[in-house]
DNA sequence: GTGCTAATTGTTTGCGTAAACATGCTAGCG
DNA sequence: CGCTAGCATGTTTACGCAAACAATTAGCAC
């Protein structure tokens, strides 16, 4: 800085301000400073920048687990609004969704230079209240029931799950079958208690249900089991990989799908519209939950925004081929 | 870090030496310190440190688009890899892999404090002599042809596809058709290649390269015209989704896989054992492609690495039940 | 011309840290 | 007993920048 203040014949100052796009610099002069900035090719050192102002111009994402096709759609689409508002994003990976865990990716956020966060954890550690943030960083949770004490953006998962039950009992299904995400999953556990209500609410007998890991595997084994019985006319799945694993279950069972039983998922993940059959899903909006975290976490870093209460952004019922009515109906 | 100091009675400096670890301290004065650190709940200020040091314990990450399932799990290896060597990730998302973005993705790491950074753009651009970037920062790039000019980490798709096309030949077919991916992408002219080379050393006959864009949706396109003719025995897809497509296409005009056409895929994705029938395909190591990014990366920053040269990762072929000999050969 | 305001530019200062240098203290040796 | 080597600790300084304040100049009304 001093090299382009001293060839541009001023003082580092108006460098500094020139840099920072003030507006009480001289025309002129201003573009004597860029003129010298080009030739020596200054960047601004973003560490001092910090060391001053206090702001770092970063947010700190934690993840559980970047292989799973929402959050990897949720960071895109934060990065992409992040890059647009001038903030980098910077990735603290978790092994484990513990709260050990979860305060050391703190920790490493507090050494690094970071104005907020976003956590992205799916699972119900953040909603316990022995289990607290450290205080003083805006933060915003992605899925998450802590909307009491953290701002939360989640997506509409009852609705969903809601929507996809009550459509297979429209179709003419007597119950629905659940497989579910597996236990201490904050989704699946909304998308099972939303399931359950729907059909009590539609006087539907509530059939046991079945617990997955997400994993496409997970559903093909519960297929296998759901094949050998007569009764099962109708699943929802809590995401599109088990529906996949399921529809294989029955492919190699020989059960058509939808004929003798339909399947519906949950994500709509870009290959759903490809599956045999296509799947039919619930759509959720992964892109507007990103933007939103940082929109909303943004607001709080300028001061202007609240740190708790929920934004829900809905999902939509995408009805492909893999329903139809039970074969008794027709 | 004052307050720490003056709790613990001693200089700044000596709290400095207990954050860095240095061994020359007293072991009594160190724990009063390091009591003092806890009370306080001090955390060493990155910005500052930064600025003294020049090193920010951070590394870059360009990427193309998170939303490929391959780029996504390179992350995900790069990221844990980073976290465990104390570094964290910044992520800087372009949204088209040209010139102009990725210049313009160097200037913002750059201003943000980066050590280094790895390059995932999947395009020819940083093949072409004309462009370059910046020097002064290690980097490393994935899947490119510029070895000769940048630090590389390559899958080794010609392998690849050299087994999946060889498979599908020894199996008896005839020829192998090839859905490739889009012109531009880097991966994908390797794998065409590939594909043409084998089908020529083993006397085949050359098909017409159907190009698509990796997405299912392409491959059902030209699922759908291929299943027009009656001599498609065979099917290479250059990835798992637009096989995936091409096997909906099938499914659609009753074509049976693998007892009318077989079909490989590339990329070994998480769902591909799921889809019907289970997709054979050629395994990534995209976690070892991640893990080794940053090895490199890490040691040309220390000062031990080189700056250019290419490292190879292996393919894999995973046999499963979406190829079969042709029904001629039975 | 005097007194004022507004616009532009310069000067001083300190953010939190670690390197370089300085000090003080203990132990060991002849 | 005096001297030095070696270690623990303290003091000074500078990293690059921007906020706060100071200074200079121009323009304007009286």
């Amino acid at each position: 800085m001093a090299d382009v203040a001293a060839l541009a014949g001023v003082s580092a100052q108006t460098v500094s301000r020139v840099a920072n796009g003030l507006t009480n610099v001289d025309p002129s002069t201003k573009d004597r400073v860029v003129a010298a900035m080009n030739e020596i090719g200054y960047r601004p050192n973003s560490a001092a920048r910090a060391l001053k102002t206090g702001r770092f111009k970063s947010i700190g994402v934690i993840m559980f687990t970047l292989s799973t096709f929402g959050n990897m759609r949720t960071l895109d689409a934060i990065a992409t609004a992040a890059a647009q508002a001038g903030y980098s994003i910077t990735l603290i990976p978790i092994a484990l969704p513990t709260q050990v865990e979860l305060l050391g990716a703190f920790s490493r956020l507090g050494e690094h230079a970071v104005d907020g966060a976003i956590v992205i954890v799916e699972s119900h550690i953040l909603d316990r209240s022995d289990v607290s943030l450290p205080t003083g960083l805006p933060v915003v949770i992605v899925d998450s029931d802590a909307g009491d004490t953290y701002s939360v953006v989640d997506t509409d998962q009852a609705a969903g799950a809601r929507d996809a039950t009550r459509h297979l009992l429209e179709l003419g299904h007597r119950t629905v079958w659940h497989v579910s995400g597996p236990e201490g999953s904050f989704s699946a556990s909304r998308r099972r208690d939303s399931w359950e209500a729907t059909l009590v609410a539609a006087g539907a007998e509530v059939p046991e249900v079945l617990i997955g890991d997400w994993t496409a595997n997970s559903g093909y084994l519960h297929g296998l089991e759901l094949a050998k019985r007569d009764d099962v006319t109708a699943v929802f799945a809590a995401n599109d990989q088990m529906a996949l694993g399921l529809m294989r279950a029955f492919h190699e069972n020989d059960i058509a799908v939808p004929d003798h039983i339909s399947v519906v998922g949950f994500d709509d993940m870009q290959e759903a519209s490809s599956f045999w059959p296509p799947l039919t899903t619930v759509h959720q909006d992964f892109s507007a939950v990103g933007r939103l975290c940082l929109e909303k976490l943004l607001d709080q870093i300028d001061g202007s925004g609240t740190s708790r209460g929920v934004a829900v952004i809905p999902t939509t019922l995408i009805e492909r081929q893999s329903t139809a009515a039970p074969a008794s109906a027709i």
